[in-house]
DNA sequence: TGTTCCATGTAATAAGTTACATGATTTA
DNA sequence: TAAATCATGTAACTTATTACATGGAACA
């Protein structure tokens, strides 16, 4: 994320924006962590004045960073790590005494969800006609950015159905 | 997990099993973690012999330990903490020199999707011949792990006919 | 004049990983 | 007889969260 200079605030708002749909970060984990690998010479810090509040402190990744970078990306894709707290939740759904209560659960998830994709696709629409290229003449540090994109609308659509099947289906198993 | 008394060992099976689409662990935590949460009076303890190897130390929940459950799960839907590394790693693809190699990365990520729904077709497969209830009439405490299983299912589908879209992308551009 | 945004952090704690250590039993 | 499985753990370290602390600028 570093390979033009940014802040720690900058990385904050990226990790909400860009990455939201599968990593996030605290400010108090980015700030000490950006201390700390500037001390092992992954990246380069100078200060800049701030039109509101304290100096900024803009930092830069090294070519040593950028190294570590690729070593990471060559080891292959990272599966079976996935994290996902609200399907653990799911699991355990059955722990509830009143079975409305595990009906609002999924009522509430399926909300969020159609939320986050009407959102998703506000964001497709708008990149879209902002640029010509989009999506597959995008430059490259643009066209992998959009794949990832491209995944979360598939995924949340994929459970979005999921949600109204499992909705009916336990509003079945209630009836009976 | 542990309504019915199971070991950390037991556990990590689970974890391994039937978590594993969505959540791990590993022995190194899990240990630890039993022992504060008994000594939290969340769980109890006692020991059983084995059949081979050292006592097993199997643990129960409490009573209290179902109500801190129900809280969690009263709390509604954690969304927005998912952590999927392999799409940050496709995030930041551009950076490799060799397009190929970005290639080949997204190709390595669609054989192992394609094998891990392989085998989630295999055990929905299995679960369904063994019981006519399968999936609607099914017990609570198996109901709803079949859910997490029927949105593994469509999720990957979902991941697979992206790879392929996207490896079809990105061969356009390197042809260009 | 109060809230949000910009911008920095620290301290205490919790969660999670990697490496190390032990030893019996079962399977190939 | 070597490797895998069963079964427990500890130590050192890294990663991440929650709570606390500060203060100016912009906005409503």
């Amino acid at each position: 994320m570093l390979s033009e200079p940014q802040s720690g605030y900058d990385l904050k708002r990226n990790f909400d924006q860009a990455l939201n749909n599968f990593w996030s970060a605290e400010l108090s984990q980015i700030y000490p962590q950006l201390k700390k690998m500037e001390a092992s010479g992954l990246l380069k810090c100078h200060e800049e004045e701030s039109a509101s509040g304290p100096n900024r402190r803009v930092y830069t990744r090294s070519a040593k960073g950028r190294l570590e970078l690729l070593e990471w990306l060559a080891d292959g894709p990272q599966v079976g790590e996935e994290r996902i707290s609200y399907l653990t939740q799911v699991f355990f759904l059955n722990e509830l005494d009143d079975k409305k209560d595990g009906l609002s659960f999924m009522q509430e998830l399926r909300d969020y969800m159609v939320d986050r994709y009407e959102y998703l696709v506000e964001v497709d629409g708008f990149l879209r006609k902002d640029d010509p290229r989009y999506p597959n003449d995008l430059p490259d540090d643009e066209f992998f950015p959009q794949l990832t994109l491209a995944l979360g609308l598939k995924r949340i659509k994929a459970t979005i159905e999921w949600c109204d099947e499992t909705i009916k289906r336990m509003k079945t198993r209630i009836g009976d």
